[in-house]
DNA sequence: GGCATTCAAGACCAATGAGTCCATTTATGG
DNA sequence: CCATAAATGGACTCATTGGTCTTGAATGCC
């Protein structure tokens, strides 16, 4: 039919992905988005249909690749200590090495959410997901009596997306391992 | 001498600070400012030399504010888990009366602090100040027998800080008292 | 009452923002 | 090898950005 596309659109959208991760949605402009996705203009506009589309693009592929992270760690077996141990220790590497890039789900929450009822809604229901995923494991756990038999798996699974979250913003003023290992120690005893 | 100041720069400066709170460094523009600030062009660049400068005394105010506030809290007599507490109830009531402003100092840190260093140092400053404040108070408990013999005030304090920031960004994405309730009911667990 | 100082209003600036458009390449199907 | 359709580069618009400057009115102290 007619010439093919010269780039490969996935490969380009995770460059501004990581880009908006990088620097939020207000800090990123056009000409920087252009740069790190090494296409033109009329491509960009063509392919992803402006800004605020890839902006939501980047933040959907992002949220499916961490929570399926987080999802499978979840289904994986042994005792809910060693599960959560492996989760908060995996986080904690993972913030460390982002270079102060945070969580891009926090990120925008903070940015974006409070003047954007449809991304606030959006988030929340993200949120909600991984809250139910965290609350049916803790179940299981009480259950299987690796959990007090009045714990409450809700609570237990809110408080722990709390500190997710609370995790990423600590690494942006204070990046160093001895705090966040304190932080995923601490966030253990939750679960005795 | 001359003319009097025809406005109370506190007053002022009070409702650049929340205006800033609200959306932000980079989304709060000079005609915003102008705008809720009350005064003109002029009288802004003489009395506080510009936009990043009058941010930095916003923050300042904030900072001020808030850590006071935990403080005083902190100084508060009683059993450390009647004191945190009523800590985190004060914080769930003020974060939903808000309206989604979040804390200015977990918004600065998520927008600002990756690429300024000279406020990440601040910041880390003033995260270091509470932790240090609460890690006293949570040793005094421990000492008085209030706490587990080898619980350990540091780390317990830093996963209270984060806790806190989590607690601000989850409810910029779920304002509602039943989330919140859960997590800093679930905090308090920390203290067993 | 005059001098000093601060006020408000607004013109002005250069830079940058996102987004549109067109003229030119480029690759493929026939 | 030509026609077609998509990809491309770059010029362009127009609003907005933070910041400077000038002007003239208002106010208080001596």
């Amino acid at each position: 039919m007619a010439r093919p596309r010269g780039f490969d659109t996935d490969a380009v959208l995770d460059r501004a992905m990581d880009a908006f991760w990088r620097q939020g949605y207000g800090n990123t402009s056009l000409p920087d988005l252009l740069d790190v996705m090494g296409i033109s203009r009329s491509s960009f506009y063509e392919t992803f249909g402006g800004k605020r589309a890839l902006f939501e693009a980047s933040l959907r592929r992002y949220e499916a690749r961490v929570t399926s992270r987080i999802m499978r760690a979840l289904e994986q077996p042994g005792p809910i200590r060693t599960v959560m141990e492996r989760l908060l220790a995996d986080m904690v590497t993972r913030t460390l090495a982002g270079e102060g890039r945070g969580c891009m789900m926090c990120n925008t929450a903070v940015e974006l959410a409070p003047h954007d009822p449809d991304l606030r809604a959006w988030l929340a229901g993200s949120f909600e997901g991984v809250e139910r995923a965290l609350a049916v494991r803790l179940a299981q756990a009480r259950d299987a009596g690796e959990l007090a038999a009045d714990a409450d798996p809700v609570a237990l699974a809110r408080t722990f997306v709390a500190l997710f979250n609370g995790l990423r913003v600590i690494a942006k003023a204070r990046p160093e391992r001895a705090v966040l290992d304190d932080i995923a120690r601490s966030a253990l005893r939750l679960l005795d």
